[in-house]
DNA sequence: GATGAATGAGGATTCATTCAT
DNA sequence: AATGAATGAATCCTCATTCAT
């Protein structure tokens, strides 16, 4: 199929545009935003630095659609929760889906916790927003499930901070845990044992159906 | 007590260094290794940058220097710990002074966070042998503890960095979410009611008595 | 009158270049030949950089080509008055003309200017002998004009410069002085005030007849 | 005599600084602000271009401090003309005063006029003031002087800037024309010939009550 | 005739570091 | 112990220019 001039120089100028992406992705989850230089983005490219300038404004607006690319696709995720009813039995389902999405690309993990650190410095106001809303909807998902937890109302953000800590944790530094707790911690079966283990924190700290009807059945015994 | 000139000079000059590791401190825990300027801590401190060659080698003697002061007394508690014999009911107390000394000094945790997503690319021999040591000793506890909790061997070790994650993630990343999840995370109060939630997570998660005897009321059910 | 393509095309190319020729003139003489740069040009015509390049060889042809059509009407004013017979009593004129020209186009003036202090680095050599010619006429004139002036041979240049920077540095300069000295000097009002001022500062210090005469009538009748 | 440690120390760093500001104004004042390069600077001084930052904070600060330093000798003039009763007199010799400061350094015209020509955007605060204060009391001394003059009192700031025009025009402006209308135009016997050039321009345009005299006697009776 | 992509050269500025004082 | 001066290397970014399309 043929393409017209045009497709063909706009289809070149999107595939340096993805490689840049991705070579900046690469470092800035490594060193952070001030510690990454573009003339390294643009040596992993193949490329001179002040090409970069030909696809973003500057080094801001780069790193900015780095973060887009790197957090859309979670977004649409919790999106697609959310929209399905916000039950709070579906949380888990999430965390397994945030977990397989982070570990494809665990640079985005790495890219999220730089961010925290540096207090959310270039995190934009829409993306910022939108983990907002997201934890908003976590937070009222877990709320609005039946008290077959051990929780109290106080305590479910804090819940909720350490599952994602445990979540992103694993991703963000496991690597540098390599060889002490975890051997190649983001190969396949690594990933699935972890992901294993999440799900089965998770049943221990809020319950299953087993353990919800060991707790109905002490509830009923107090009629 | 009178002090000699020399002691008076030594003794401004220990002070200097001190401050110099506040700031570089609180500068390496933003923004990491490579994103920290000579210049702005120096500012803080109120000298000029060249001043700082007087008490360290260069950049990477004074990242150096900040990390042994950072983590000497955690590595301390957890000799202590080591010493009492391993006791696995020690862990979550383990936990809870590990929680205490990084809330106290909260750049510590980011500073660890840091190093781990670079990699420990900073980290020293020693340093990093003594962390590797920590965690081994902490899995061995585990590993030697009775066995009422749900875990397997292969497990265990997911379950430390899990716990790490819970702990440390806490104090380095809830401030980015200030306001979202948590307000004002590192207040006492906040970080005494992060203390109590982390002692109820390992309990759920590792099994007290109570626990324990439900769990063998089920086992022994099964009869 | 129908056009046939080519022509089409050749008109719309042609008002192209008329387009970044005033982008440049104006550029071009608020900051110089170096503190331009051509992407500001092409983007006040509302195209790219590069295609600058389909017009103009370089950016130094691109000025040379702002100078020659900047300075071509005056040096044809000029002709004009060579041809008349360099009599003295059209100076005054000529310089009322220059006045209405450079007012028209400010700008000129100032590019004019510009080139000046920058020691007429890039006026082409053709530019420069007109420029000559200029004044080497206007200083003929005035020598062979009958000396009802004050001024000796050796003196004449100075003026000739002297009325020049009269008239050029009003319309290049006046515009920094906006508030203080003049409002709105480019104004048509101002402009002919201006205008009007140039002559009667010619006539004080270039003398005619009649005025003399009329001063020393004022004068006498005073006692 | 001796100096101390600190005393010479200053001392090297203020003759660097004062060979950067010499250096400085001789460039901005050929291509302006933005037509130089720092690095050219720092080559006519003989350091690199680095090491201009341990003496001014940037390129405006540095440009600021030529500015300062070039105006600052006639802004004294002025006042000390300003304090001595802005007689109106003493007009023309204020005019021979400008005029000598100007020529022993031509930059400084030419560094005014790039100012003036890029519209006083990088002229402080202090120094327009300054500038504005100039021109305000050499306008009112010339409306507080007797009226021995031809002109009205709306032309008077036309002729102030005429005048500025025609001293200042000939230093910065001479050069470009140097062959042209005059030899070798900053030579002191040059600028001494202006000077009477200027003196006698300015008596015809004003005239003085012995001039007027003079003139009339001359003219009526030669008796 | 227009332009997206690329680039070498350069431009302002920062940085870690040295050294004499 | 502190620092002013200096600097090579690097940082982000701009610029004039080329070239294939």
């Amino acid at each position: 199929m043929a393409m017209t001039v045009t497709e063909r120089r706009t289809e070149a100028g999107a595939q340096t545009i993805e490689r840049v992406l991705d070579a900046a992705e690469e470092r800035f989850s490594d060193e952070g935003f001030r510690g990454t230089s573009l003339r390294d983005i643009a040596r992993d490219v193949g490329i001179r630095a002040p090409s970069l300038y030909n696809h973003f404004a500057n080094k801001e607006a780069l790193y900015a659609a780095v973060l887009e690319r790197a957090f859309g696709p979670m977004l649409e995720i919790l999106e697609r929760f959310l929209e399905r009813g916000e039950a709070a039995y579906e949380t888990p389902g999430m965390a397994d889906d945030m977990l397989r999405v982070l570990t494809e690309r665990p640079n985005r993990a790495r890219l999220l916790m730089h961010e925290a650190l540096a207090g959310n410095r270039h995190m934009n106001v829409l993306l910022a927003a939108w983990i907002e809303r997201l934890f908003g909807s976590g937070l009222r998902a877990m709320r609005s499930s039946p008290d077959t937890h051990p929780w109290t109302k106080q305590e479910l953000p804090l819940l909720l901070l350490a599952m994602n800590n445990v979540i992103a944790g694993y991703v963000a530094l496991a690597p540098a845990f390599d060889g002490t707790l975890v051997r190649d911690p983001l190969s396949p079966a690594a990933v699935q044992r972890q992901a294993r283990f999440v799900s089965k924190l998770w049943r221990l700290v809020w319950g299953d159906a087993q353990n919800a009807a060991t707790l109905d059945e002490r509830r009923r015994g107090t009629t």
